[in-house]
DNA sequence: GCGACAG
DNA sequence: ATCTTGTCGC
């Protein structure tokens, strides 16, 4: 598929920060609701900063693999929490330009509005490629929220300056849930009913678990 | 001011 | 993220 990196790539906290400020206004919360293609993207780290980049894309209806792929490169960024997109974007927008296909929703291994400045990775990602994007963290990383039910389907709303940024998801009977926030192009919603759908039996949505397997163990 | 902080 | 065994449960 078509992706490019229209801005410099930074130098410093302080560019990389700006970059966000300046795409932050084109996101959109809004968008469609159905998907007849999946792709979850996720980065594995070898040495310090050498890295492998996944994107598998999946049947959504089915869950079957469509395409998958594999780059290897080096971390583009320190970490930086907040700034954690600079490191692998690189290396994922690479992955991306090699399918052959084009899926019709990215699941982003991280955050997407939650996130201090209002521009996740998986923001960045959706903007980038112009395609609906969510992001999917394991553990909590900004913004407020009480414990949902230990049923499956269950979620709280992840509450960041007095506004609901993402949800907390259980995706599964009793096990800790998971941090859903809208990358692009998609409703909180939308997000949340996709999570669920994508994640039949384990912790995680199936697309992340694939990519994540892939940029591990290769393919 | 200090500590915590997606992956 | 990664360094790491066994154990409990579906």
């Amino acid at each position: 598929m078509r992706v490019d990196l229209p801005h410099p790539w930074p130098e410093s906290v302080a560019e990389a920060e700006v970059i966000q400020e300046r795409l932050r206004p084109r996101v959109e919360l809004t968008g469609p609701a159905d998907f007849a293609t999946v792709a979850g993207l996720d980065v594995h780290y070898h040495g310090d900063d050498a890295l492998s980049a996944a994107v598998v894309v999946l049947d959504a209806a089915t869950l079957s693999v469509v395409e998958q792929v594999v780059t290897h490169g080096q971390a583009a960024f320190p970490y930086v929490p907040g700034l954690f997109a600079f490191r692998e974007l690189p290396a994922l927008v690479e992955a991306l330009r090699r399918l052959t296909v084009t899926p019709d929703l990215l699941v982003c291994d991280g955050y997407g509005l939650a996130h201090p400045r209002g521009f996740g990775l998986a923001c960045h990602v959706g903007v980038l490629t112009g395609l609906p994007a969510l992001g999917v963290g394991k553990t909590p990383f900004v913004g407020a929220y009480e414990q949902p039910r230990q049923e499956r389907g269950a979620w709280t709303p992840l509450v960041l300056d007095g506004a609901v940024a993402g949800r907390a998801v259980r995706t599964r009977d009793g096990v800790k849930p998971v941090f859903v926030s809208q990358g692009h192009r998609l409703t909180l919603d939308t997000a949340t009913d996709q999570v669920l759908r994508l994640t039949p039996r384990h912790r995680l949505p199936e697309p992340i678990r694939r990519a994540d397997h892939l940029a591990r163990h290769g393919g």
